[in-house]
DNA sequence: GTGGTCTAGACCACC
DNA sequence: GTGGTCTAGACCACA
């Protein structure tokens, strides 16, 4: 973990689960860390793991079975596409076209880019 | 302004400098503004207009003069658009792209959030 | 069970016996299975067995012989209902269903949720 | 708040907002106590109330100003009646409805206790 | 002043 | 053992 980041540390965990489930090392079904485990193994405090892991249940990713753990949800693959597509779509992309227009750095220009990629 | 984005007040109002500046309605040694009069009209914190003059002053794109006014530097399109475009067309954009494609935003979609901001 | 639920583990299985009693399925004297058995069969914790036989022994619905196991109280059927349906009727369901007016839900979605319990 | 329920702080105290909307002591556009106030009020930790704004952020039926504060969304009345008929549509009718069942309160009872109200 | 994040440490219900 | 909630207190970015 990054403490220098802008980027929360809660939504850095996050992204290493969503990392890992695109990359294919973890999949439906399979169970992820305890909040305690993780907690101890990035050093951070295992209040900032809980609220990685409720984001992740409130997007679905995850689920809960009491008292046992949490676990990845039925076709997470899919899941985790759209949830990364929904922020990407929200901030990342529009962001960097906005920088885009303020360079004036045309559409067909991007496209092109884009293209070529 | 919009208070609602996760762009930062500050940020947005030194984006409207820069745009001004891209789109040629301002140029070298123009007077832009005083803290007081931008605050008014964009109905912002005082504070919050002081701090996007101070960002711009940072990165040299306005100067003050003490007691008279805040002006844009000299070669002031130049040195915008020669700092960050290059950057932004070598490493930023691609970046972006590069993600989007993985995640199958097709480049339609890209022109028309483009034109939409 | 359904570990996913809000509704603890153990007042799932509670539930179950209850249900059985109320549909005459078992009635005074039964033996009920052992909490090993019974732990097995469901696939949870003997712990949690152990619990809901408390809780359903703390309300009287059963009691234990010792080193024998648990049986169902004298009465079972009647006292289950007695002491729950009355207080059912006189506040919890009219509760429910106020809210449930108060809200525009309407008679067929309830009638609806009931049929799919 | 009560400190014995065993529904959260946090959720009581999103309630509190909930009831007053739907009771039109507020509306549209009002500005929420800050975190620190409410916090003081209460007699809660600033982190409890904090959870419960985000929460009501969430389900959006508050916004958040930059800096400035909390203010109820658009439409709030008719969101938090989404949001209360949602939960109790997921929660409070089910679970009665599944007592009434084990009761052997049969569907007619209901409609007919429904339609006397 | 506003909210957002994080730690340390506690207590709880549940499995 | 598991997660869920809460407090006390701190530091940060932002208006």
């Amino acid at each position: 973990m990054d403490f220098r980041k802008h980027q929360p540390i809660y939504m850095q965990i996050a992204d290493v689960i969503l990392s890992d489930i695109l990359e294919r090392k973890i999949s439906d079904g399979d169970r992820i860390p305890s909040v305690r485990e993780l907690a101890i193994s990035l050093e951070v405090n295992p209040n900032t793991v809980q609220r990685s892991y409720q984001w992740l249940q409130d997007v679905q990713i995850i689920f809960q079975k009491r008292g046992i753990g949490f676990f990845l949800s039925d076709k997470v693959y899919e899941k985790t596409m759209e949830v990364r597509k929904e922020e990407y779509l929200r901030d990342e992309l529009p962001n960097t076209l906005r920088t885009g227009k303020l360079l004036n750095v045309g559409i067909e220009t991007i496209a092109n880019i884009y293209e070529k990629l």
